[in-house]
DNA sequence: ACAATGGTCC
DNA sequence: ACTCGGACCATTGTA
């Protein structure tokens, strides 16, 4: 399928997806049984500032009720905001059992009702106390350290993490690094964290051999931005930041086989103005509307598209009479291939790495005892491994070259590599 | 036990 | 009326 690429500026390794598949898991099993350190006492302190919050924030909900209600439960919500209160439900989302209660609904409504954003701060700690800060301390092994467990059973041929999943650790928010900074390196050694910067971006320049977005890499640092000269037709310097995230939702979104609706919904613009601004960014990049073309007719041909390592993803909808489900296997058509790529630049990353390190250690036994730098985790475009603190630095580099090298693409891959004593300190 | 809803990550 | 790719997990409420 991606045959004609491969005599271009782009080198493979000659591996099939099966055997990255195949090679890649004793490397998972290896970084399961290693497992990570959690600081748990900071952990518990956390859990203790937050609960004290949560529950504040849920005395004077129930208060402003003036009813006792399960805040946790939607129906009860829902019927507490919309009948009791009787606000007003023009514009938000149903779902089968009534009106939606979903934070991107609320919020369109948070200026109605005092109410409101006292249950989004609720709803927000409560995620973090159920979901990490309560069960995680369980889990840790006698030597503070969490073992998640890979697998590689997706649709996509992503990696997934469960039991716990350390795939979805919170970043974001107030809230966020001081929980990933609980994630921590165990004495005398430091945590490396290196992620592929946009990498489903430039796989998708390559597959799509779009000239505009290959040279946007190859001359830019800042993607979006570049996107958004391009498709505002200005000079770079003149984007504003309001274009830059246009444009960068836009990236996004063609990842996503992203429909004028969608667009509208994702920067809260009329479906009218999404639709134009998806015109003009086809019209810039003719090579992505050509390879959502090829995609879509590839899958109604063969019933299947593929990754550039081979790895098939069937679609067995895409010639179906139903239109949402053709839709949605077009979208999955779409995206299928890059992120599966992605993903498997990823885990060849994971094979070449474990393989260098374990020559590394294998040169240091002599002199020390001490173990040498291991993978700990992958977060899809990310890996964060431990390296004892005199050799971080040089590790981080090691690590940064294997990433950016393992294949060559049509541009270049870049890894941005942090080092420090916890994981939010590292990125 | 399971569906529905909601939320975290890339 | 509804709509954007891939995961995992908590809670509610019903079977």
């Amino acid at each position: 399928m991606w045959a004609h690429l491969k005599d271009k500026s782009i080198i493979l390794p000659a591996i099939t997806a099966e055997e990255i598949s195949k090679q890649v898991e004793p490397v998972l099993r290896e970084m399961e049984k290693v497992g990570i350190k959690l600081d748990i006492d900071e952990l518990k302190r956390f859990e203790g500032d937050i609960e004290e919050k949560a529950n504040d924030l849920h005395n004077r909900i129930l208060k402003i009720a003036d009813c006792e209600i399960n805040i946790d439960s939607p129906i009860q919500l829902a019927d507490l905001l919309f009948k009791k209160f009787k606000l007003p439900t023009e514009g938000l989302k149903k779902t089968k059992t009534g009106i939606s209660t979903a934070a991107g609904e609320l919020g369109k409504i948070a200026d109605k009702h005092e109410i409101i954003k006292l249950i989004l701060e609720y709803r927000e700690l409560k995620k973090l106390l159920t979901t990490y800060l309560k069960p995680l301390p369980l889990l840790v092994d006698e030597d503070g350290r969490l073992h998640t467990h890979y697998g590689q059973d997706t649709s996509t041929g992503r990696l997934n993490s469960f039991e716990p999943n350390l795939q979805n650790i919170p970043i974001k928010g107030k809230w966020g690094p001081k929980i990933r900074g609980c994630f921590v390196a165990q004495d005398g050694y430091k945590l490396i964290s290196a992620d592929y910067s946009q990498i489903e971006l430039r796989v998708v320049a390559c597959l799509a051999e779009d000239k505009e977005m290959m040279e946007a890499f190859n001359s830019g640092k800042d993607i979006h931005a570049e996107t958004a000269a391009d498709v505002f037709d200005i000079p770079l310097a003149e984007v504003s930041k309001e274009q830059r995230r246009f444009a960068k939702t836009i990236n996004f979104g063609v990842l996503y086989g992203m429909s004028p609706y969608g667009l509208s919904q994702a920067l809260n613009i009329p479906q009218n103005d999404a639709a134009l601004y998806i015109a003009k960014y086809f019209d810039v990049y003719r090579g992505i509307k050509d390879y959502v073309n090829r995609m879509i007719d590839k899958a109604k041909t063969d019933g299947y598209v593929e990754t550039l390592f081979g790895a098939k993803r069937e679609l067995p909808n895409i010639n179906s009479n139903y239109r949402v489900a053709v839709d949605a296997d077009e979208r999955i058509a779409i995206n299928s291939p890059v992120q599966g790529t992605a993903a498997e630049i990823l885990k060849l990353a994971m094979i070449r790495l474990a393989d260098q390190l374990q020559v590394l250690g294998e040169k240091r036994k002599a002199k020390s005892e001490k173990p040498i730098a291991r993978l700990l985790l992958t977060v899809h475009d990310e890996l964060v491994v431990e390296a004892p603190e005199e050799d971080a630095e040089e590790i981080s580099k090691l690590v940064k070259e294997t990433m950016e090298n393992v294949v060559k693409l049509c541009v270049p891959i870049e890894v941005e590599v942090g080092v420090g004593k916890n994981w939010a300190e590292a990125k």
